[in-house]
DNA sequence: AATGTTAGATAGTTGCACTACCCAATGCAA
DNA sequence: TTGCATTGGGTAGTGCAACTATCTAACATT
């Protein structure tokens, strides 16, 4: 498949394929010759994980080749991979010295959590910015929400592949690509109650 | 209060403050002279508010500017500031003819949902992206994620308080500051889980 | 009166995600 | 084989968003 085949496939503009091999986020075709080279369907498959993950996911190009790094070259721990994927999630948190909410919140639901882990830091800044925006995440929400999340999290994990090269795009690219889907049913959710009161 | 001192109490640079008055994000102070206004404690309220939405929950400028437009003038119908609320939150997705994985998806469940709520739109992009990354929302996983997400939503709504205008801001700021309060529990819950095993 | 600060307006900067252009090397048709 | 369109690869430019810096006249403070 040649460029253009893969641009027509894609329903992408040559020039944004060309940005994407130049950034990394795309791997280069084989080359037939000095001026063309052959693309084949993982490409195709490649394109449109990168177009869901900035488009839908709402990544940028550097979170999201952050992620496909990670996918395409796991390591030897999955543990630890699936960490170094999400640190590239949204959104972007500076480093503090201290949790405070984060660890509260984690302290007060039992939950075992390397205060490391790029996702406490993602929890602290979300617990205050809705404080800042005047709905807090108080004790009785966080013990209402906390059981519904883990049943949630818990059919993510059952799903888990064996192979561990699929396990961690599985774990990564669901983890990335089904919080719009929760976010949106949440919202419909609510839809769906007010109209049926 | 001078803008001076908005700005130190809300750590953000003066001429970040004229740009949110600029862009009408920010209601003007009351005068005082010619070339000084007086902000109090709502402007303070306001300022973190702004931040909280453009930083943590992602929002651009104007996507804030509409939620907070809703916000402040719900008009008589709660239900319908609350739909045009959430049509400004992200992510954008372009309009389209029909819905059809949204359709099956809230056919399955049984929600009544009309078809021109942007939430629909958005749920109709978020399972294709994630089909796209090769983690389809089967109906096993709709089934499973359903009743969990329904709960949360649940607890969201009995918690509306009276007052008319004090329900739309609860509604859709709680909507969109605890999603990502939200993504990050289930990041920790996979975390929890997969340590626990 | 001298000095410094402020509000408001205008213009400039930075970063990101493309997008347009150019060129040499093909591939293909006649 | 000749000529022309196409391709891959590189460089440079564009458009937008979110600030940020500068300027000016009108104040306030000393």
């Amino acid at each position: 498949m040649l460029m253009s085949q893969l641009s027509a496939a894609t329903d992408t503009p040559v020039p944004t394929l060309k940005f994407y091999l130049r950034e990394g986020l795309l791997p280069a075709g084989t080359p037939l010759s000095q001026t063309r080279a052959d693309y084949d369907e993982s490409h195709v498959r490649r394109v449109r994980v990168i177009r869901a993950l900035t488009e839908t996911v709402g990544l940028s190009v550097q979170q999201t080749r952050g992620v496909l790094a990670v996918v395409d070259d796991p390591g030897p721990s999955l543990f630890d991979a699936f960490g170094r994927a999400l640190s590239h999630l949204p959104p972007e948190v500076p480093e503090q010295d201290d949790y405070p909410r984060a660890r509260a919140a984690l302290g007060a639901l039992g939950w075992m959590c390397d205060p490391g882990y790029p996702a406490v830091r993602q929890l602290e800044n979300a617990i205050a910015a809705a404080e800042a925006v005047g709905v807090p995440l108080d004790e009785a929400r966080l013990r209402a929400y906390a059981p519904h999340i883990r049943g949630i999290a818990q059919y993510d994990m059952d799903g888990i592949p064996e192979d561990p090269d699929a396990a961690i795009a599985y774990a990564v690219l669901g983890t990335a690509a089904h919080e719009p889907v929760i976010a949106a049913l949440r919202r419909l959710a609510h839809q769906d109650i007010a109209a049926t009161r």
